[in-house]
DNA sequence: GGCGGCGAACTG
DNA sequence: AGTTCGCCGCCC
């Protein structure tokens, strides 16, 4: 008789064994039905086995094994196992949550895609005339001109369409002013000749393809606008002709819809599948079942992609893989650039690392030649120049709202010039720390790459790392100046401002809750890309990669905020942001501009960037991490717990940091003080962290491993919620 | 995570 | 006595 060993979604890091009469070691990787407690449950065969340790009046017998679709590989579930044994998540979880939804349910059924047509407007309908329409039906009307001015819906579009929409769209079936047209493959994409590499991307992609038969990993660092996606797609198209499948991983997808339709548009002939959290279950699956099959030749996703499934994965693409976005936050806390290394070493392919800023950890592997590094340091469009990066001295100039002079000159010298401008509001890192107007000295602590935070009711300052505290000092003790401040400024007045000096301007704000509504960001870029907007107003989303052609002025406001933030990766992010941001400015033939409004023009940060010169600035930042041993040459786990009081949090660290002593390899770890960790939006919890560091990833994954069983048998947790994030990313 | 067991506390 | 609620341990 057959013992499986069943990975189900529990929170208990196990495996349930089942009676199973007909199972074989070829049902490994199926999806199985098996009582479990008063219920049914869905689980996956991880092995198959004839003897077990559960008692025999305990074990069960498996109700069910699904043999409708071909079993997970065995590289997949290596995969897991993986994550299981690093990140310390149960097993069961990493599976279950890394396989498609519908996967998970009892009744499977795999409905065909519907047969592809789009709406193609008919003579009677471009005979009309939209004003006929009552102006009050806005949607009709817009319906109708769209419709007249493109001829056609193709059927992406379709589904993205609103129900109320579509259903105008079948009432103009009824009124034959369209038709339904079964799509022709190749048809509506134009194909444009591609531009031919220049000779740096040449060499980038002669290196990679010389190699694409073994596990080789590149970091391919080049400037904004220099064409890493033309070096991806040129490497694409020549593991598509060997029939492997390339998989390419994205920050967020539904920011770069040019990727996409790019790659869609080069490889007519091949299944281009994408996979991200806008996706409804079907599509999902749909995605997931072509990747599986090898039938997708190309897989274009976030990071929950790293856990497709590609028989014939013959290269991995991570862009812009300093994005933490790549960090999942919650649940299994991966690192999907990170999985991605281990799956091109698993599958002996080569994976490409893309960004203009990589990040240090990446930067590091490049130095010390575990990674090879290839450099694109020209733009590819000719005629394209740098912008020149100019910083505004804060000390010597008004910024009343937040906007100085000069910056208020420039924006109108665009705005007459009918060119675009983007007003960046950088929010991320902000916390109080102490700063000093007049020599720039900011609270440090003495132990770690950090600063220290203003605890105003306390009267304290402290370190968030390692928990060092002391009190607030009555002067600098740099200069002597009694008028030291918690440091940062409002944000939220700043696009008021802006209205206000230019009442004639149409300006648009970019933020998170703005472009939530779906396809909202897509309306951005096309009202930006019509000229429809004079001056983008926004946060982070901005600085993600798009071509803005008509884009001569980028404005940094308050960027100082990262700058003193208490997270020792906050330099390291805005430097990248800021590079990106600049970036926008001046790609086609317009020279751009970009003006940073600052205390502190002299920091080598912005010194660094009017270079444009990541280089030495990376460097100077790897220095400063080598000293101070933080990560990349140390390596790094929180523990984190949340509860109700924030007291409760930090004595429940308290005891783990006691029973911690008692762990192996305890000599070879640091550990640091619970600390409050910075306010996180989790409404009405309170969260506090303790950091683990180690010089080695093997010491601090033994410690991880006997700390976090006794963790669990540690009792009085009442109310404490815990968990551990391994290389977290913002502490 | 979901469910049942169990004791404490509450009810009229 | 009957009921409800919150904690706790198990699930193969």
């Amino acid at each position: 008789m057959a013992i499986i060993r069943v990975a189900l979604d529990v929170p208990v890091d196990c495996l349930f064994d089942y009676l199973a009469p007909d199972a074989s070691i070829t049902d490994i990787g199926l999806r199985v039905c098996v009582p479990f407690g008063k219920r049914r449950t869905l689980g996956i065969i991880l092995s198959v086995c004839t003897d077990t340790s559960v008692p025999g009046n305990k074990l069960k017998q498996a109700e069910r094994i699904y043999r409708d679709i071909p079993p997970l590989p065995p590289a997949l579930l290596e995969l897991f196992k993986f994550c299981n044994r690093y990140y310390h998540h149960p097993i069961g979880q990493v599976v279950m949550n890394s396989i498609p939804n519908r996967l998970r349910q009892f009744k499977l059924t795999i409905d065909q895609p519907s047969r592809a047509f789009a709406w193609v407007i008919t003579d009677k309908g471009r005979l009309l005339d939209a004003t006929d329409i009552p102006a009050r039906s806005r949607a009709k009307r817009l319906l109708l001109t769209t419709l007249q001015d493109n001829g056609q819906i193709p059927p992406e579009a379709f589904k993205q369409m609103s129900a109320h929409n579509r259903k105008l769209l079948r009432e103009f079936l009824a009124l034959d002013w369209v038709t339904q047209m079964p799509l022709v493959p190749g048809l509506p994409t134009a194909q444009t000749e591609p531009p031919s590499p220049t000779p740096e991307q040449n060499a980038a992609i002669a290196a990679i393809l010389a190699d694409t038969g073994m596990f080789a990993p590149w970091l391919l660092h080049g400037i904004t606008g220099s064409g890493k996606t033309e070096v991806y797609l040129r490497v694409t198209a020549a593991l598509l002709k060997q029939q492997r499948q390339v998989l390419l991983l994205v920050p967020e997808i539904n920011l770069t819809p040019q990727l996409e339709a790019r790659f869609k548009q080069r490889f007519p002939e091949t299944a281009v599948v994408s996979l991200h959290s806008g996706l409804n279950d079907n599509e999902r699956l749909q995605g997931w079942l072509l990747a599986q099959q090898g039938k997708a030749g190309i897989v274009l996703g976030t990071r929950l992609a790293v856990f497709t499934p590609l028989p014939e994965l013959g290269l991995i693409v991570v862009d812009e893989e300093q994005d933490l976005s790549f960090k999942q936050q919650d649940g299994l806390r991966y690192s999907a650039r990170d999985l991605a290394i281990y799956r091109a070493k698993q599958a002996g392919v080569p994976i490409i690392l893309g960004s203009a800023t990589p990040s240090l950890e990446s930067y590091q592997h490049a130095l010390a030649g575990h990674y090879r590094l290839l450099r694109l340091h020209s733009r590819a469009v000719s005629g394209a120049t740098l912008p020149v990066i100019r910083c505004i001295d804060l000390r010597l100039t008004k910024a009343p709202e937040g906007l100085t002079e000069p910056l208020l000159t420039a924006l109108q010298t665009a705005l007459s010039q009918q060119q675009q401008s983007l007003v960046f509001i950088n929010r991320r890192g902000y916390a109080p720390v102490l700063l000093c107007k007049s020599c720039g000295w900011v609270a440090a602590c003495t132990r770690c790459s950090s600063r220290l935070v203003v605890h105003l009711h306390a009267r304290q300052l402290r370190c968030h790392y390692c928990g060092h505290q002391q009190t607030v000092p009555a002067a600098c003790p740099e200069c002597g100046d009694p008028d030291i401040l918690p440091f940062g400024q409002g944000t939220q007045r700043i696009e008021a401002a802006l209205r206000s000096h230019f009442p004639a301007a149409r300006i648009l704000r970019v933020d998170r809750d703005s472009i939530r509504r779906k396809h909202a960001w897509q309306s951005v870029l096309d009202a930006v890309q019509n000229q429809q907007v004079d001056i983008l107003v926004g946060t982070q989303l901005l600085a993600k990669g798009h071509d803005f052609p008509n884009l001569s002025l980028v404005c940094i406001l308050n960027a100082d905020a990262s700058l003193y933030s208490t997270d020792f990766r906050a330099e390291e992010q805005l430097f990248a942001q800021l590079m990106q941001v600049a970036g926008r400015a001046g790609r086609a033939d317009i020279p751009g501009t970009v003006l940073i409004q600052t205390e502190f023009p002299h920091h080598p940060l912005y010194q660094a960037l009017s270079r444009q010169n990541y280089d030495s600035h990376a460097r100077t930042l790897l220095r400063e991490r080598q000293l101070t041993h933080f990560p990349p040459f140390a390596y790094q786990a929180v523990l984190r717990a949340e509860a109700i009081v924030i007291d409760s949090a930090l004595a429940f660290l308290g005891k783990a940091a006691k029973i911690a002593t008692a762990c192996e390899q305890f000599g070879q770890i640091q550990l640091f003080d619970p600390v409050p960790a910075p306010m996180m939006r989790l409404k009405g919890r309170e969260r506090a962290q303790l950091l683990v560091h180690a010089h080695s990833r093997k010491h601090l994954q033994e410690f991880l491993f006997d700390w976090q069983q006794r963790l669990h048998t540690l009792a009085a947790q009442k109310k404490v919620r815990w968990h551990l994030d391994i290389d977290p990313l913002m502490l």
